[in-house]
Order: C-alpha cells, then sequence, then structure tokens
DNA sequence: CCCTGGCATAGGTCCGACCTCTTCTGCTAC
DNA sequence: GTAGCAGAAGAGGTCGGACCTATGCCAGGG
C-alpha cells in the first residue's frame, strides 16, 4: 500500500483498516455501529470517528446524523471540496478553470464520439431539448431558476459516454465549480447562443464523429473564453462574442 | 462564503472559525494550543480537533506532534491524497496519468517557453544537468537513490515558469502520483533517453520557442506512453519505444 | 564546547457520559 | 381500517477530563 499511510498514528491504522473494509463492501452498503466498529478494530471511538471522518472528506464515506454511515464511491463532486477551499483564494480561478476545460474537454468530447452508446446519445439528445425548454420559459426573467437535481449536465454525460477515466473526472469537477460564476456574470442572452453550440456538440457525438465534436467544443469553449473576458473589463460581450461565434460558425 | 460551509453542526462552526483565523494569519505561523484554542472558540477540544483534523487534510494546516499547529498555504502535495485514495481502486490509473500529462504538459510547456526568465531557465539546466550525473554515477545499480528533497523536479520548475496556474498545479501533482510507477516499471535504460528528451524541452524553453516546447514535450510523453504500454504486455520496451523516439527525432 | 538528561508543553488517544437526530413501532383517534 | 402522532431505540455528535507520547528547550555535567 501507499508508504504515506502508514505511521505511529493509531487514527492511521484505523484509517487503513477502515478503508479495507470499505474497499471490500458494496455500495451503498451501511458501517456498523461506531461503538461496534471502535471495538472490532481495536481503538478508541474518538479515534475512529476520526478516521471515519476522514474517509467522509475522501467521499468514500456518508455520514448521516442519527442514521448510520453508508459506503459511497467518490465522485467528483465529493473532490470538489479540496479544490474549492484552494480556489476560493484565487481571484483568477474562473479564467483558470476555463483554461482548464479548454484543454481537456475538447479531447473528451472526441472520446465520447467515439464511443458513445445509442442511450448516451439519447441522453445527450434529452439534456439539450431540456435545456432549450427552460431557456423559452425563463427567458424574460433576469434569473435562472434553481436547475433539477435530477437532471444531469451535458458535461456528466459526456464524461459517461467517455468512459470514466480521470479526465473525466477533472472535467466535471472544473464544471461544476466554474457553474455558479458563469451564470452570475454571463448575459442571459448569452444562454441561446451556449445551447446552440452545445447542441452541435452533441450532435458531432451522435454521429460519431470525433473530429467535429472536438471542434464544436473548441468552438463552445472559445466563446465562453471570449464572453468572460469582456466581462471582465466591464464591457458589454454580447457583441464581440457573438461575432466570434458567427464567423466561425460561417 | 461557500454555502456548504455552514450547518448545525459544531465542527463546522469550529472548522469555519478556524478557517477565518488562518485565512488571516502569516503563512507559516503558530496556532495556539488546541486547549486555548478551544476555549477561545467555545467548543470542546475534541471538536477543535476534528476541525483542524479537516484543515489539515485540505492542506491549509499542517499538525506537528510535540510541537504545534502551523498555517501553511495549499499546493499540489496536500492535493495529492484526496486524488491518491481515489487512484489506488484504479489499475488504469498510470495510464490516465498520462493521458492526462499528454494533455495538459504540451501547453504547459509553451507558456514556459513564452514566459521564462533567466532564473527558471538555470535552474532547469541545473535540475536536467542534476538529472544526467545521477544517471552517470548510478547507472550500474537497480535502484535509484532517493532522491534529494532540495532538488525540484524539471517539472515543477515547468510550472513555476509558467506561472503558478491551475494546470501547473495539476501537471505537479499527476507527475508525483506517477512517478513511483514509473521508476519501478520502466527499464533503467530508458532513464537515459528520457533525460536528453527532457533536455531538449528545456533548450527549446530557453530559447523561447513555444512551438518546439510543445513538440518536444509531446514527443517525450509519446515515448513514455509507449514504453508503459510495452512493459503493460510484458514485452521488452527498449526497441520499441526506441525506435519510436528516434524516428521523431529524425 | 558538546552532549545528555529531564522538564515543560504540545498534540494523540482513550473513556464514559450526555445530547441530538432519524427511524421504527405501536397506540390512538378518526 | 387507516392516518397520524408519541415514544422508544439506536445511530451519530459533543463534551470534559484523564492519561500517553513526541518535541523543544535548557540546565547540568562531561
Amino acid at each position: 500500500m501507499s508508504q504515506a499511510s502508514n505511521g505511529t498514528r493509531v487514527v492511521d491504522q484505523a484509517r487503513d483498516a477502515l478503508a479495507a473494509y470499505v474497499r471490500s463492501a458494496p455500495e451503498g452498503s451501511k458501517l456498523p455501529p461506531e461503538r461496534e466498529l471502535a471495538q472490532k478494530l481495536g481503538v478508541s471511538r474518538t479515534t475512529l470517528r476520526d478516521g471515519v471522518s476522514r474517509l467522509a472528506l475522501l467521499g468514500l464515506l456518508e455520514v448521516r446524523h442519527g442514521d448510520g454511515t453508508y459506503v459511497r464511491s467518490p465522485d467528483a463532486t465529493q473532490l470538489a471540496l479540496p479544490f474549492r477551499s484552494l480556489l476560493e483564494y484565487n481571484p483568477e480561478a474562473p479564467s483558470e478553470l476555463l483554461a482548464l476545460k479548454r484543454l481537456l474537454e475538447p479531447a473528451l468530447a472526441a472520446t465520447a464520439a467515439s464511443n458513445a452508446t445509442d442511450e448516451d446519445v439519447a441522453a445527450l439528445r434529452a439534456a439539450i431539448q431540456h435545456e432549450r425548454s427552460e431557456l423559452l420559459r425563463y427567458s424574460d426573467r433576469r434569473r435562472v431558476p434553481r436547475r433539477q437535481p435530477a437532471r444531469r449536465s451535458l458535461e456528466s454525460l459526456m464524461v459517461a459516454a467517455a468512459g470514466s477515466s480521470l479526465v473525466g473526472t477533472l472535467v466535471g469537477l472544473a464544471t461544476e465549480l466554474l457553474r455558479p460564476t458563469l451564470s452570475e456574470r454571463l448575459p442571459p442572452a448569452f444562454r441561446q447562443l451556449a445551447v446552440e453550440q452545445r447542441g452541435a456538440i452533441v450532435e458531432a457525438i451522435a454521429i460519431g464523429e470525433p473530429d467535429a465534436a472536438r471542434g464544436a467544443m473548441e468552438l463552445h469553449l472559445n466563446t465562453l473564453a471570449k464572453a468572460l473576458d469582456a466581462v471582465d473589463q466591464n464591457l458589454a460581450p454580447t457583441r464581440e462574442a457573438a461575432g466570434v461565434a458567427g464567423a466561425a460558425l460561417a
């Protein structure tokens, strides 16, 4: 195992024992009560709780007050926590997240285009259709309402279509961290263009053309970057970025 | 502040209070003892320790047994922890890490070529020279000795030259996680080629040619990927990967 | 001058008690 | 018979205090 794990501290042993326990347990299963588990591992409940807390922070466990502790599979949402604290210090975070997406997502879209199943394509189209209908319904309001948690984003579906890889996890992470900034700072008029660009990505994936998907994604992210830059300089972003997108589409 | 922070749990309040404390404290400063700090925040020492443990896991604090708790600035090393646990499950981790590096590092090398100062270049050349001498000294041994902690890797210097960005952090992270696998699974004969390829990258950065740096980095990573694939299939990697590198150099 | 030993202080672990929340159960009222 | 509420049971959350162990510092002896 990793050499960073061992140590003379009891809590590390407890954490490793717990990690081994969790590894062999099925997703969603319930752990024994803390008192019982502590006795079984030969440590105090305080120490056990410390170890549980660390694994919970890593997303391997979910602790529910009054109910129990459950085995979870870590995903981007859990990993977002450490990154969030890191990015809170940095005012450049949005542009850096976007830069990261520009490096990763074109490749991810290409992979998705090669691997997507019919079900993936159906889900992607449904997501786009949902975005379109949402756009129509709330086009006259300033604030976009809270999106339904059940509805997965285009990015997460793309990640699924490309296969759950490290790159996919990072893309999901960056997307989640960037989402609030985009919805706050970009004018609503931009959503129309963004949705259509995302639709183009989906269709490129649907017909299984990696290069087309890559190009469509690059175009989309370039547009977003331009818009964000314009907002940063207190300019009206609509004209310039829309012009860029239009020229590229022609 | 983040809405994920608040909650009815005492430990969350303590953690937030601590985070605020840490934010305003200078790097390297020492926190008050746990007993005192717990009383000051109005929570028990158990709860305070839980909060401290979480911030330590995020890399914002460093706890030293018998000494004290110190304020730290989070870096890639700290962020590596959650990722390490995530990647321990995945046997495909090395190839995925390498895939990530292939997406990020060429761009990073290009940026470094545009931004590197004379001091950066000097440090990069020194790092390469050190790798060369190390190669000579230990060329007849199987194991490469533990590298000096004071000596920074080519990657971390490149990150510094490119400016400390999110992409740089991720590259440093991937490099650190991948290092043990590479040193274990790649034959020692490969180090000679790798060092020379890295030297080419450094010289491209030195003369300020982004495209050359990008290309040199792509070549280096392609070679690594080929070699790793060959090892995975229990083949002798030297011939094939060296051939690829030679062809690309011609 | 260096080394060594011990003391003060810091974090690490344990215990046992109590609090709060969730769930389930069984009684009660309609 | 069913809907709804109250209580019990059991889970995690918090507490305070005791003791263990590692570190840093300083005095004393070589």
